[in-house]
DNA sequence: TTACGGTTTTTTATAAATAAAATACCTTTA
DNA sequence: TAAAGGTATTTTATTTATAAAAAACCGTAA
């Protein structure tokens, strides 16, 4: 059925949503301007235009754009007419793969995939093919993939690598007073401090917290391999957390005074602290994480 | 068109070529059998016998095969249908992106390539996918991609990560006397002192001694990251030999005996000084990289 | 009764088709 | 005359089609 046009369904929500500061009677500038605000082609921009006019929301007459009411709710496209395809069944594969719990050594069928899904075989294959970097997973040429599982081995490997980089990359943010980073470290300070004084409920917040600021110490290197690694490792370790909930708040709250440990040294100079604060972080990190492993 | 038959045609040639063993008049095992050494599923095996019976070069009569003559050249297939056009075309991608010399921030179009190389573009878009990882191109969505340039900065932070990984991986080899990568290190010796006895004009074999003695230290690690980030170094590092040709027997002959230096310390089990004598190499191989940086 | 061969079904690799979206080109109008 | 709109062309994203290759199934003979 070739593309569907996701792109200018987004657009015109995303039109409809900068609407809301404009008075009805408003003149809405050119296409190209319209094109450049929502980071689209004129093309698509004038269709959005031509669905407006349909709408009734906008009245098109050459070169002259009127707003012609406030835009309502059942304007807009729903969310799952939004979102690409592609990025959808990216998650999709995500969860079935990391939520599955497949034993080490298992098949993974293309097409069976593709079946589960709801997807064309095609499009799997891109995503495994993609997913591959991560580790997880295999491909026996003509044949099927396989999945190598979370395994002790995996869960070492990817540490180590982890701790080489990110060891390098605090390095770099305390050799430096002027870092360019240290202003959002000040602001994970703040948003540390925050969720420590809020109830067990609010832990739950955490682990979005703590792949905020490994990623900050990941960029303070500036280097494009980390912050591809670190982004890899980000999805496995996102799954990471649904696995292991025993003593979860706990050992969050803890996370985030070991966390604060390292931001209060960085911000104070304390190079030498930051550092050791930070090896103490990992090596918790890495126990956590092995604790979460099922296979082998 | 759909697939082509490059597994059955390189299995015939891999068959031919083990019939050379064999005296006419030979027997020939069962189909599974046959399969198995062939590595290939009974359904080519199966076509493939049937090939052979073809070309005069098997009888085949139920479960009874039999050797009729020796096999000739002429009947193998040619090496350029045996190729998979999927890798065939790979190196040909890496050649294009890596020998045209585009300047940082030109655009690539999918379609153009795919023209210029002549293959379809679905396998130019899974192709450019696959390479985005070396950290040379990125994908602008809806557009085309971006060379970002074999600039200064890559090499950089390629050389930081490389030498963050290598770094970690020969202090394990280091650590441990029974280590299994040590006896391909005492055969990187052999292969080194003979190379560095030739003449100039050897020097050429230089890039892959040194691309597989790095491989040896990353493996040494037993990490699928290193390996894996190791890999795709591998294939701009030997691009890279291609650009910078001046003083290169002489760059070769040095680089030889630091590897001399670091493979014998290790061997002699020298940590410390192994240690120093890689962090040299490593100094020299980064400035090599950096001089046959074109851009920026 | 089990290993083997014949046959069918499933899965993968590749190519081609199609609509969306971007770009380029040309015309118009303020 | 320059910026905007209209139109045509190119390129990308996605689906579908097809043959090769693998795997599963089943009957048969040593």
């Amino acid at each position: 059925m070739s593309r569907q046009n996701q792109t200018f369904k987004a657009a015109v929500n995303s039109a409809l949503a900068s609407f809301g500061a404009l008075a009805p009677g408003a003149e809405l500038g050119s296409e190209a301007e319209l094109a450049a605000k929502l980071s689209i082609s004129r093309t698509t921009a004038r269709n959005v235009l031509a669905h407006l006019v349909q709408l009734g929301v906008v009245e098109w007459e050459g070169r002259r754009k009127t707003l012609l009411r406030a835009p309502c709710p059942e304007d807009r496209f729903p969310p799952e007419d939004v979102a690409l395809p592609a990025e959808l069944a990216e998650r999709q594969l995500q969860e079935w793969i990391l939520r599955t719990d497949l034993p080490p050594g298992s098949q993974i069928h293309e097409s069976e995939l593709a079946r589960q899904l709801d997807i064309p075989v095609a499009l799997v294959r891109d995503l495994l093919q993609n997913f591959r970097v991560s580790g997880l997973i295999e491909k026996n040429p003509n044949k099927h993939w396989t999945f190598r599982g979370f395994t002790r081995e995996y869960a070492t490997e990817m540490c180590d690598m982890r701790e080489l980089i990110e060891r390098a990359a605090i390095r770099q943010l305390i050799a430096d007073p002027e870092h360019p980073s240290l202003p959002r470290m000040a602001e994970m300070e703040r948003l540390h401090i925050a969720l420590l004084a809020r109830d067990d409920a609010a832990m739950t917040e955490f682990p979005a917290l703590d792949a905020r600021f490994h990623r900050i110490i990941c960029q303070a290197a500036d280097n494009r391999f980390f912050d591809e690694f670190a982004h890899r490792i980000s999805i496995i370790v996102h799954y990471h957390y649904q696995w292991n909930k025993r003593d979860e708040t706990a050992r969050n709250r803890a996370a985030i005074r070991e966390h604060l440990a390292v931001i209060r040294a960085v911000l104070s100079g304390r190079g030498e602290d930051a550092l050791a604060a930070f090896d103490h972080h990992l090596a918790t990190a890495r126990t956590t994480l092995l604790a979460s492993v099922n296979w082998g």
